[in-house]
DNA sequence: GTCTATAGATCGATAGAC
DNA sequence: GTCTATCGATCTATAGAC
């Protein structure tokens, strides 16, 4: 019988989606306990660091899936534009198409930029490498635009815009 | 003789600031204190609202320094190219080559989303209406690249690399 | 207008029973 | 492991003296 109770790793998606709702510093721990089901003693007896440390479990889990989804299928693929193009649409279901917003890039923009510097740096500068500062620009912008817009299609028109730019290289 | 102590407008430049680094969650009153050189009863004399209406009047001197700044030039100038050039350096210049952040870009990515979503949607309708939904989403990602990457000179790159592509059309 | 003092709520974090 | 109770700090906002 599997426990319905949370492992640790269960609590890492959950996690993720109320700092990415709320933010760092708005993500508290009474909604956290709300969102996790779990209680405060039960949080900190998994992250005996706290915030902090939740924080940087889901940064690691995020960065581990776009290392594995993203940066290493791009970098390794033997068909660019195969790889480049399951890499848009992997973008695209992973930010809801704009809806959702990118943890590490939202970080990058808040006074907690200093707290998560490497991480943060890393993420990035592996996704440029791998691809294009030009095209990771534009998915973070869209992902701007898209939340402000409060429109889905302004993510997905930048996206097709980009992927008719590479495929006429 | 000018006064020293500050009017209400004086503050708004102080204020933009504070959210710019802390966001809306973390300028707590005590740094807009500090900041700004008044107490919390000044404050509230000021902007009987709290925070919100603070931020508010912040965001309303923003968009009247974009419209005046650059909407209304993009929009109504009889030499396209030049506005745009011109565009590029007053953008370039008010982000301090992307160290310094988009408050309203800030505000979309945040869960502050909703309770703003009336200015920033129109802060960023106008601006795509006035030149493209590429090249303001190319603006917004690169700030978030040279704050992720602590690299000024990924947002001066984005902005040539745009500046070329609009010349060659 | 500006300040200090403080209310009342909520914050992150800890202690200890079970 | 999970919970409740609670700590001290900090939060937004208000009251009232000057």
């Amino acid at each position: 019988m599997p426990r319905i109770v949370a492992e640790r790793s269960d609590t890492l998606p959950v996690l993720a989606e109320v700092f990415r709702e709320h933010g760092y510093e708005g993500a508290s721990l009474s909604l956290i306990s709300k969102a996790t089901g779990l209680g405060k003693g039960s949080l900190y007896h998994f992250f005996p660091g706290g915030k902090e440390e939740m924080a940087e479990a889901v940064l690691s889990e995020i960065d581990l899936w776009f290392e594995d989804h993203v940066f290493a299928p791009l970098r390794e693929s033997s068909r660019p534009e195969n790889a480049i193009a399951a890499m848009f649409d992997s973008v695209d279901g992973y930010f809801h198409s704009g809806q959702r917003v990118c943890l590490v890039g939202a970080l990058a923009l808040g006074d907690t930029r200093d707290r998560f510097a490497r991480a943060v740096k890393s993420y990035f500068a592996r996704w440029v490498d791998a691809l294009a500062e030009e095209v990771v620009g534009g998915i973070q912008g869209a992902i701007v635009l898209a939340r402000a817009l409060d429109d889905p299609r302004a993510f997905s028109r930048t996206l097709n815009r980009m992927r008719l730019t590479l495929e006429k290289r």
